[in-house]
DNA sequence: TCTTGACTACACCGCCCTGTGTAATTACCT
DNA sequence: AGGTAATTACACAGGGCGGTGTAGTCAAGA
């Protein structure tokens, strides 16, 4: 066969470097597919290594599992552009993210409705990603210097979310304009009531 | 064994019936559990009937399947209570959903999650279910008089379906409230902008 | 009483999945 | 040259799933 490509990969990547693209194969895969759909065959098979070498660095689906979302979980940074623009971003990157055609949804919340209450520590790491979230436009909002920034962020935070769940069952993202808009509308009512007081 | 339980059905209950009751059953499952989480065998058990019996009233799962998510795409009803009521009423009865703790966000995304591409009548229903709902929310706010009912209502559906998947993540209702506020701020600018012209 | 139709229990098929066991191969290191 | 560690192909165990085949049971109607 044309194998053995796993066997001259291992000499040139590190443990860390392997781990690294069997993760990254199996996120493609997992997001794209859905986590319980992919087996870990298809997983070895997409990088050209045997199911028994991805053992050698996953002891388990659960770990890869694990792995793969503790990989989504970026750390949101904040900039010094205006934080306006940086929270209506959000929108324009949720709209991009849609057209790049490789859109399913929200990595977190699709884990959590395929594994169910069985995976708790999924479901932990989905309450940090949405958590953390919501805690960059708090912060964002607070530097803006709106009245009442924490409710105000988890009505961004939810708007967000429903504009990736619509644009997940309609497949398109003509809705994000409509979200961004409405979130412009919300902060410009809370910067309103605070230069009333 | 205490069985024959089917038997004693059937002569009781019609075919509409039998195929409500294992409908009902799968209803309860599907959601609870996840759709690929259920097999058929559980159904039948659950109701007290064998495998063999169901097959006798629906060909396939995915005869189920499609079932499950028609009974689920029930018409929204317009009753002749104020529009802003029944539009906020929205979000109070997705509040009561979540506590009455069998809450596990919205079948419809749930089924596009866990199915995929490869179940265009599914996708096609939670397309349908969406924009039911879109609409529906726009006849009100045609009701209330208010400008560029449309876009309006798109937020609202945003609104809605993001504290659903926010609900669903964290496993509490604290996020309603505001929800249904934003909902009120954006209905309440808009009657403004109205009044204004 | 006898026939008919629905249901049950149970076995079974074929498929896919996670995970492991094994012997052979390969490349590097001493 | 020989040893070592990783990888490979392959087989297989164990389990679940969707779906079917079959023989027997039971109640209703003629």
């Amino acid at each position: 066969m044309n194998a053995q490509i796993g066997v001259i990969m291992s000499r040139w990547l590190s443990t860390e470097e392997m781990q690294e693209r069997i993760l990254e194969a199996a996120d493609r895969l997992f997001y794209r597919q859905g986590i319980r759909a992919v087996g870990v065959d298809t997983i070895a098979d997409e990088i050209g290594i045997s199911k028994r070498t991805l053992y050698n660095y996953y002891p388990s689906k659960d770990a890869l599992i694990a792995a793969y979302m503790s990989r989504r979980l970026v750390t949101l940074e904040i900039t010094d552009r205006p934080p306006l623009d940086q929270i209506l971003g959000a929108f324009d990157g949720l709209d991009r993210s849609i057209a790049a055609k490789r859109f399913r949804g929200c990595a977190f919340v699709n884990a959590v409705t395929e594994l169910g209450e069985g995976t708790p520590e999924a479901h932990k790491l989905a309450i940090t990603f949405k958590e953390n979230r919501r805690l960059w436009f708090r912060e964002l909002l607070s530097r803006l210097g709106v009245e009442d920034e924490d409710r105000l962020a988890t009505q961004l935070a939810i708007l967000l979310d429903g504009a990736i769940a619509t644009a997940l069952v309609r497949g398109n993202s003509a809705m994000t304009g409509a979200a961004k808009e409405a979130a412009a509308l919300l902060i410009v009512s809370a910067t309103k009531k605070k230069r009333k007081r």
